[in-house]
DNA sequence: AAAGCACCCTGTACGC
DNA sequence: TGCGTACAGGGTGCTT
């Protein structure tokens, strides 16, 4: 499930094969794959569009054109993009969803199980990533910044953390290995977290996002992150919550629990990650 | 501001 | 073995 180390290896990946390139033809296998404009604008505009860079937004992946257009993926649960040397159709991969034949002959294939991906083309890149948050690897992400945020928050910290406005690139995987590696406990009232939590936290989101992206992103289960080369990532070795109900704390030797907040699945240590004695969560 | 839920979709894991 | 069902996931949109 890309989070924002896959994108980021996604776009490492495809820079040096699509910077430079000129979209000959745009084959569109699953029309629900095109968000905005229509089918049949998103192929006309693409039509002889020359790719000048390759970049990510949150868990975006953006490729913009040479007249002035950006063109928005988000690959969800199960997108995938590869570069290859021969057109694929539905006997190669069922899941292809869009390709694209590029000027020195290779194809740039769009491949989605789930068809949760979408593409978004428009002029003004705001209308897309216009209402995200801070990137949790930029300058703007700082543990002030942060703190300023919580303050006042009723809500769960893991919660918070998932949500996109707030701070973008951060999904399940990722939110509870940065919570483990803080020792907060996803369920804490995010208003009421300490200032040396808080300063943990940021620092813990920041080395997990980094240590996701060197490792090449988490390849796991049947909703495996795959490269545009087809290799897969390695960092789902390290990670020591996240999937892990039962396995020990590396820190502590617990058993870690698994539980549900918002109808997702949260993993986390109860012994390194406990919440306060006081009800209502105050320290 | 926050939470709940339906929806989008399909492969997998489970119970019988 | 085979069938049916629950579940997982990110994000949006609607309701409470």
């Amino acid at each position: 499930m890309p989070e924002l180390p896959e994108v980021e290896n996604v776009a490492r990946k495809l820079r040096p094969r699509l910077v430079g390139r000129t979209i000959l033809e745009t084959h569109i296998l699953w029309p629900g794959v095109v968000d905005r404009p229509s089918v049949i604008q998103f192929r006309e505009m693409l039509r002889r569009a020359d790719i000048v860079d390759v970049r990510r937004r949150g868990k975006f992946l953006s490729f913009h054109l040479d007249f002035g257009h950006i063109w928005f993926t988000h690959l969800r649960m199960t997108g995938k993009y590869f570069v290859q040397a021969a057109a694929v159709d539905a006997g190669d991969d069922p899941h292809a969803r869009a390709r694209f034949l590029l000027d020195d002959g290779t194809w740039l294939v769009f491949s989605d199980t789930r068809k949760f991906g979408r593409f978004y083309l428009v002029h003004n890149a705001a209308e897309v990533v216009g209402n995200l948050g801070p990137e949790p690897l930029g300058s703007a992400f700082t543990a002030e910044w942060l703190a300023q945020q919580l303050a006042g928050r009723r809500g769960e910290i893991k919660r918070l953390l998932l949500n996109q406005e707030f701070l973008a690139g951060l999904g399940n995987i990722y939110v509870s290995e940065a919570l483990w590696q803080a020792g907060v406990h996803p369920e804490r009232i995010a208003g009421t977290l300490t200032v040396a939590e808080i300063t943990r936290l940021h620092t813990a989101i920041r080395l997990v996002l980094d240590a996701g992206i060197a490792n090449g992103g988490t390849s796991l289960g049947d909703r495996q992150y795959v490269y545009p080369d087809g290799g897969l990532g390695r960092h789902q070795e390290r990670l020591v919550v996240y999937d892990r109900a039962g396995d020990l704390c590396p820190r502590c030797g617990y058993a870690i629990e698994r539980i549900v907040q918002g109808q997702r699945s949260t993993y986390y240590c109860p012994r390194c990650q406990s919440l306060p004695t006081n009800p209502e969560g105050l320290t």
